[in-house]
DNA sequence: AAATTATTTAAACACTTGTTTAAATAATTC
DNA sequence: GAATTATTTAAACAAGTGTTTAAATAATTT
């Protein structure tokens, strides 16, 4: 018995590092600091921006110390940076592939706005993140767009797309930019506006996300049925 | 001739005060410092948000010293507090009054879509301004809403006015929410997004300016055509 | 096991940025 | 026109915040 409370004293997590350590030696490195450190900064950054985030709330929240940051990451621009360069990969990653797959088009619409939705719903703050650090800082939008023509080709592919189906009057008439910016609206939209949209609507967070779930199935039936030709 | 050029001289715009003054005497009081002060606030607030905006880059829009943001406003909070607050009250005032004129119901939706794009062209920094400040500090909720109900008001008549058209079937069923949200979003959206969307669309500033004045048909036309019974 | 390297800590540092002070100037009142 | 009050300025101050340092500890190599 004794022998069993010896042996719960010396294995167990280390705080700091999050190691599991036998006797204050590590036995199992469950993440590296670096690791520990980003995703803290991840959490900071997303919720605050680079302005509000603070250095000493990305320590406190990879329960470090501060130094440890610059340690690793040499200044705050820098941590950051490789933050919304993470970030930045994540934001229209399927759409492309989407477009590329051989279902129909409504069949694209409706993968597009549900794979978009799911995708906010696990990084609810990654909309506003984005958005937000290009309004303040238009700079960023280099890095984001990076060195490859992502972006140019995601419209290029969907504007074809949208000329081909009005061309085979499988749609009615459409500005396909403006379509473009419905699909974005109707899904992003309730994400970079939570905090009002839960206020005026007087929800609570679960029916909130409720809400959010019907909504992929919602802007896919409103899109069809506004391009029914 | 000589004394065309004195008069000149001496008949000058002053540049810190903005007052009209004759041989350095105020002839024209323009703005109080006041009034410059608070759109100087404005401006950067607006662009920029709370904690990246910085007091010195106030002062040096309205022209002035820094010490007078703090002689008339006391702290940077304070002067906040003002602009988040006469800003939120343009946010969605007309929105309540066409619900409640006599016009149809897709009148109204199409006069709701207009006014509201018509307003953010104005003031486009406006939606992000209040959604991040909102995102970041929650606790600015309050303010935004003030004391009176008019947010519950807002969606109450809203949801009516949907539930009221559904059961003379004049629209095929919707979630009022679902529709209020898609309004939302398809006239805020494109100003959320502004720097990320020209850049993906490949537009100058002209030509973004042309589809968002052409959105606002774009936008009634796809509600009203998606709630067609 | 000793030496070397990597990691961590606490403290100090330095830069930014909000705020105050005290003196000067302008405006107003008596 | 003198006295009082309001406004403005430059400079210093103070608080917040990012960053560095030097010493301590842990890990790795020889």
């Amino acid at each position: 018995m004794v022998l069993i409370f010896w042996r719960l004293k010396c294995l167990a997590y280390d705080k700091t590092t999050l190691n599991l350590k036998f006797n204050g030696t590590t036995v199992l490195k469950a993440k590296n600091t670096e690791e520990v450190i980003l995703n803290a900064a991840r959490e900071v950054f997303l919720q605050k921006g680079f302005a509000a985030a603070r250095m000493c709330d990305i320590a406190k929240t990879a329960n470090i110390n501060q130094a440890m940051l610059h340690y690793y990451f040499r200044k705050k621009d820098k941590l950051f940076e490789i933050i919304f360069e993470q970030e930045s990969q994540k934001f229209y990653t399927s759409f492309l592939a989407i477009l590329n797959s051989d279902l129909t088009f409504f069949e694209k619409l409706r993968r597009i706005v549900e794979t978009d939705i799911q995708k906010n719903i696990a990084t609810p703050f990654l909309p506003m993140f984005i958005l937000n650090e290009m309004h303040t800082n238009p700079a960023r939008m280099d890095q984001f767009f990076g060195t490859m023509q992502r972006h140019e080709m995601l419209f290029k592919a969907f504007n074809q797309m949208v000329e081909q189906e009005q061309a085979a009057r499988r749609i009615r008439p459409v500005c396909p930019r403006q379509l473009f910016l419905s699909i974005l609206g109707l899904t992003m939209f309730p994400f970079l506006a939570k905090p009002m949209i839960k206020h005026i609507l007087d929800m609570q967070n679960q029916s909130f996300d409720q809400l959010i779930q019907d909504r992929a199935v919602y802007a896919g039936d409103m899109l069809i049925q506004s391009l029914q030709p």
